[in-house]
DNA sequence: CCCCTATACTCAACAAGTTGAATAGGTAGG
DNA sequence: CCTACCTATTCAACTTGTTGAGTATAGGGG
């Protein structure tokens, strides 16, 4: 789907400057699609181009100035048409799986130091979610996205553990 | 990480053809690393040019003649290092949840729709892991990310049922 | 005054992933 | 025999995503 529609659904529920939607894509998107500041900005550079959003330059006081992007009438109408067009499958890529499959013998020691650091962000994600959840999980929109986060995070932090418990077993055994 | 150390991956479980290694990834591993025809052959054309893995023509009687790639050692190495790197984080792109966000009142039709589908597919996923559990679980990597694959789907399922629930209470009271 | 940090953005090069089409041998069914 | 499907692979064009460096304004601390 590309990039393109994260960012018009993004700005749905405001307008932001490339800098603040890199934020927001390294906080609260991030989970389910995650960009670089580059990416963004390149992506609402030919947004513009196509019509979908607007800028407007806002000087500030105290910092440089910045442009702040709307979703346009087309724009609106191109995320309403998206919505409703069937998703494709969800893709993850986790290189931690593709390890674990081609570990051998002697890698236990490695991969438990590695599950000990995915235990503690998923900890760490499962928190902010919770918190961002009590803040403003009356709206249905971020209620059910912040849900799917929370739930992930759980089944992952349960599954690391099982993941644990086996390398532990293993090392002792060897 | 891309692609290649995947299929070393795939490779330290035996030798296989481009075509055959683009079959799993299409049903084994495809649900944490995916993968087109394609990339796999281009990506075991660099992994040969590079020495990490070698070609074999294999003549068949009854079907075209295939290549068939086994790891050099050079390939095996190459493997054993990438597994001690640490991983990094586990990326998601899950358009659905995109979606979810962008929605506005009028679209909870099409969502329950693409909700349904989602969890149509979950099921199905989730019954093939646990076949394939039951038929090699024995094997401690195997067992590990198809527990990764099982316990996903299940939290995918109750999510998307939380998701449907929702989405049916909101068009009742429309 | 210099350095560090934060905001705000840009450019360029490259790697990874997707899409569409094409080739070519073999098997099974009507 | 023609069609359709499966095996097995290749080529080309394109879109997405990543990495590294660089520019500029402004504030605070030493």
């Amino acid at each position: 789907m590309s990039l393109r529609h994260a960012v018009l659904a993004a700005l749905s529920r405001g307008e932001a400057s490339g800098y603040e939607l890199a934020k927001r894509f390294d906080v609260a998107v991030a989970d389910f699609w995650s960009a670089t500041p580059q990416q963004l900005y390149r992506d609402l550079e030919r947004l513009e181009r196509d019509g979908l959003v607007e800028a407007r330059v806002v000087e500030q006081s105290r910092r440089p100035t910045k442009r702040v992007f709307t979703l346009t009438e087309a724009g609106r109408r191109a995320l309403r048409e998206f919505v409703r067009e069937p998703a494709r499958p969800a893709a993850i890529r986790d290189e931690f799986l593709v390890k674990l499959r081609a570990a051998g013998p002697g890698d236990a020691g490695a991969l438990i130091v590695a599950s000990e650091a995915r235990l503690a962000q998923s900890r760490q994600k499962l928190a902010r979610y919770e918190r961002l959840l009590a803040e403003n999980g009356d709206e249905p929109g971020p209620y059910l996205t912040l849900m799917a986060g929370i739930m992930y995070e759980q089944q992952n932090i349960r599954w690391t553990e099982l993941v644990l418990q086996r390398l532990r077993d293993e090392e002792g055994a060897a």
